[in-house]
DNA sequence: CGCAGTACTGGGAGCGCTTCCAGCAATTGC
DNA sequence: GCAATTGCTGGAAGCGCTCCCAGTACTGCG
């Protein structure tokens, strides 16, 4: 059932590049209410004035003009006064390409995010470790441009924008297995964080959670609630998160003693957690918990739990990964593990910061903590 | 309870841009597995090659090697191989930063994300936008830079990003009632396309969700059901999507001869919803069904409906607009008004990047779609 | 009074690319 | 055979800014 309205077809996206773009300038609508048709003047920028129109206005050198928008020591209080007006009067904004160009720095720094499948982005996860980056970059004169390096031309664009400089940095996330983006970061020119330990090898400079650590607490409720059987379902192999929370989860029952080789592994998604599921009820019908790597693989465990008749938790027991907001509403709610999103980004974002600034920090691994609802 | 580890705290991010990010040029990691200590020889980038060089070792003018990067005629066909040799030899890459200053295009346009709030981003509905705008820029030369425009530093970053060109198009979402941003936008310099419409006026270009139309689907339902006290939740009046829902919802109520001034509005939030529920089951104990503008707020709802006392569908029908992840995980699934945000991306990207070609293209309403579950 | 500082100052050379244009050779038309 | 195309070609002038550096003016001190 559809709201009837133009379709969206659309026309197709041409080679913009190419055709040149020819620079409109005549969009104008009025910021006032629509009804009253107040023609406002619009203060026709025609031109953004330069740092040579600023300087002869204030009739002082370019050098000069230059040095009091940088404020930089070496100019007397009165001229320094005078590019101050003209700047104002002027309303002159120096023109960050040209800076760019000038100082080898562009002014901005690249999240990218690796995988095959674009709307992986969709993940929540992605949205709020933006957010954590935003709330330090805002701080800054660095821009953020986002790169969804899912394609092959998604990589190659990455890698071009990082060797011509146009990022001063990258954060890269969720690497898999042998991700060609890291030979990319390898040989890239600036500075490169990693958002999550890669698989095969170690960053010198990454922020991760603590997914071993939260994978641990996890299975460990589950032990200490008594349960004896108990099951994982992880997410591919070749995802360093996955396999750090599979350790989690074996460390617990090594220290508990039993047995760890229910193993299944899935797509980290609702489908692949229902088959995962399905696939563990089959091989174990006895178990009695399962720690699953991530929410949206348990709520489709906990479908097809309901369906096959067990109850969760008195039958089996689930505790999930990452708490996401539909944790909250899954029959029953759902006991998961919370990783701190937000600081991941921010923390991704400092520590990106610092290492432009020419510090080493450290690695960092941030604590992950169970919430603890129904179904466990 | 905390897995155990270092605390996130890191260092007050420091004016970095002031300090002049010393180049750091020594990361570098073997992408090889961490055990074989592959000290994979990195080919140093020692320094990009530029264009004169390319054009010195192909042994022609730099115009003439300049044509040939940019396929332009005039050019024999042996030098033209002459330089596309070169330029593998060197691996030339053309530095975007200059050319943009040349050109005086960025190559780059920017989402920006208005609001009082940065979290709001976390919304899943922009990171389906973000899908759907990548896909289109993926086709083309551009870059994506994000802008979460929601403190007044931001905007002004926003606005110096336009104005100075740092982006050749800007797509502009959620503005709310008198937004500072209508005003930037309408002085910018490049093309803006709106994602929604805004409250106080019709923009040039727009794609929008059929909000009205929606809305008047959902209550459609809620009255062929048999619904005859119909409520609505809001959002924040000074919001144009939730207006245009309030609207459809009175046109639907207008034809069935219903009432419609039991209406409602709380923050588009689930304890927003909460609270207005509770208010109109105060004012309206007899309501049969409730129309809400948004899923987050129909969650809060549900929660209060359900300590009530009221069923869901059988007391009180409930439809929710969005279709958010977590709807069909609710008690009971959530009958919602589903939107193509994937396309709305798709489409303003589009529509930016014919804008920027010199065309005109007309707004687009994309349609919507009621999405029966069991909540009514 | 002269000399070494010290604090400004502006000229000018880039940054790496595009693009205009004049020059030139190889065609073509008459 | 000569002028008028046509197609290449490379020199050079930017794009708007930073920053080195040589130069000037002024101070303080012996």
């Amino acid at each position: 059932m559809w709201s009837g309205r133009r379709i969206c077809d659309g026309q197709p996206s041409r080679a913009v590049r190419e055709a040149g773009w020819p620079v409109v300038t005549d969009i104008q609508f009025p910021p006032g209410k629509a009804k009253e048709k107040t023609k406002v003047a619009i203060e026709t920028p025609r031109r953004q004035p330069t740092l040579d129109e600023v300087a002869e206005r204030a009739g002082v050198s370019r050098s000069a003009a230059s040095r009091v928008i940088n404020n930089a020591p070496h100019v007397s209080r009165a001229k320094r006064e005078a590019v101050q007006r003209a700047v104002d009067d002027l309303g002159y904004v120096p023109n960050a390409t040209a800076r760019a160009l000038a100082t080898q720095q562009a002014g901005a720094v690249v999240l990218a995010i690796s995988g095959d499948d674009p709307a992986m982005f969709t993940d929540p996860f992605f949205a709020e470790v933006v957010v954590g980056i935003n709330s330090v970059l805002e701080e800054t004169e660095l821009e953020l441009m986002l790169s969804l390096a899912t394609s092959t031309r998604g990589q190659a664009r990455l890698e071009q924008v990082l060797r011509t400089r146009q990022a001063d940095g990258v954060m890269l996330m969720s690497l898999h297995g042998d991700d060609p983006l890291a030979a990319v970061a390898a040989n890239a020119s600036v500075p490169v964080v990693f958002g999550g330990r890669p698989l095969n090898f170690e960053p010198r400079y990454y922020v991760d959670a603590d997914n071993r650590g939260g994978a641990r607490l996890a299975t460990e409720h589950l032990v200490a609630a008594g349960r004896r059987k108990i099951a994982t379902i992880t997410g591919r192999p070749d995802e360093g998160a996955g396999m750090a929370r599979l350790q989690g989860f074996r460390d617990a029952l090594a220290v508990a003693g039993l047995d760890n080789s229910l193993v299944d592994n899935g797509e980290f998604s609702e489908d692949g957690g229902s088959l995962a599921m399905a696939r563990l009820l089959e091989r174990a019908p006895d178990l009695d918990a399962v720690f699953i790597a991530s929410d949206q693989m348990a709520v489709g465990a906990l479908r097809v739990l309901a369906r096959a008749g067990r109850a969760v938790p008195a039958d089996v027991a689930i505790v999930g990964f990452n708490d996401i907001p539909a944790a909250r509403h899954t029959t029953p709610p759902l006991t998961t593990v919370n990783q701190p999103i937000h600081a991941l980004g921010r923390e991704m974002a400092r520590m990106l910061l610092a290492v432009m600034a020419g510090d080493q920090p450290s690695p960092l691994i941030l604590p992950t903590r169970l919430v603890t609802r129904s179904s466990a």
